[in-house]
DNA sequence: GTGAAAGCGCTAACAT
DNA sequence: ATGTTAGCGCTTTCAC
């Protein structure tokens, strides 16, 4: 029943042992390299831009695979105006919040947002799961059944805007939505990211409510911005 | 039961409309100003480091806490050497994985490390989710439940030390623990990150196991570790 | 269409 | 004990 340590066998890696010499991964500029450009015709190769003509794409994408190039993302976001990241903080432990987020998740994917979560544990708190974040940059967060008091709460809605789902919020100044099936979830994303953006609050109309009716919130989302 | 938009109040709030002039938050260095010092001086008491004399350190705690000031984690992250992140594939709508996500972030924690969550879902493959965490910089893996061939998972393997929990690993080059219950993930990166830094998979025993023993898993754990 | 160069905010030697 | 100076890897004007 317990896992058995003395059947552990290792395979010569080490971690911690910083790897000596290793080329370290491929950067972008060794992509540039190989295919005699700058970084910065490489860079909007990969992101997609119009600039680059079309053999200029092929050699750079095709170097780019060969080289086993994977982007930086610590680099891009720190480099990047926007980070177009939506934070998200919730019980791993429960089923529930992960319909939830995997709501959000498309929800917010159609807007080409990136979903960062972040678990509540017994020795990791609310606020500190938020902070954690916040701390990466996120644009907007989703509060997964927060037993937040609305003090830092509020505080934090005057940063970012945030959506609270699953109790009521005690009289505080935020706004809110009403609704009780996880697919309101995914139309309050479309609505923040995707449509007026607003800073807005939505709680979870009660306890106990059953998860239904996901086609038609979507349908209704996708009906609403005309997709 | 369907999410009603029309009962959103908005508050005034934007996110895409980039705030005007906002001063954008504190950096390092407002901090740095704020006390008169250099910004490597605020980096090493925030960092708790052991050079700075216990007045420095109280000025600049103090003036971190009144500017609000929060450590960026991207450009962190960019500029050490090492992330001290393990990266976690799970479902997030399975408790199952909830528990063990639990159990890898207790014991991660307790050797500094901190947890970058990457959930499949039905439009993100095991794939994608993977190389999520690779490009987050991640030191060491754990994926739950992956339905991975061989093919890329040993390739992974290559790279970084990765821990496979949840299905047999079919006859691939990597070596193998043994056991039967979410402690064995505690224990596993516990031996993974804190004692030989080895390169491991991690197969459970079989399926439909009941959770238990949790305690007796860290007691083990820690006595092997003299904590 | 493509390149040069200036950062993004922080950490890490190396000086002082 | 604290400051200086380079970067980390990428994005992004602004020239060419």
């Amino acid at each position: 029943m317990v896992a058995v340590l003395t059947h552990v066998k290792t395979k010569g890696g080490a971690m911690a042992e910083s790897r000596p010499e290793s080329p370290g991964r491929p950067r972008l500029e060794d992509v540039a390299v190989a295919v005699g450009l700058s970084t910065a015709s490489v860079s909007l190769v990969l992101r997609g831009a119009d600039g680059p003509s079309a053999a200029t794409r092929e050699r750079v994408l095709e170097a780019a695979a060969r080289l086993g190039y994977r982007p930086d993302r610590a680099a891009s976001l720190l480099a990047r105006r926007r980070s177009r990241l939506i934070g998200v903080m919730m019980d791993v432990r429960s089923s529930y919040h992960g319909e939830l987020v995997e709501a959000v998740h498309e929800a917010a994917e159609r807007h080409g947002y990136d979903l960062v979560l972040s678990t509540v544990t017994r020795s990791r708190d609310e606020q500190r799961a938020v902070e954690t974040l916040v701390d990466s940059r996120c644009e907007a967060l989703v509060l997964l059944g927060p037993d937040a008091s609305a003090a830092w709460l509020t505080a934090l809605d005057r940063q970012l805007p945030v959506v609270v789902v699953g109790r009521p919020v005690p009289s505080a100044g935020v706004d809110v939505v009403r609704a009780s099936d996880d697919e309101g979830v995914g139309l309050v994303i479309d609505h923040l990211v995707g449509l007026g953006h607003r800073r807005i609050a939505y709680v979870e109309g009660g306890p106990g409510v059953i998860p239904a009716g996901r086609r038609l919130g979507y349908q209704w989302a996708m009906r609403r911005h005309r997709l």
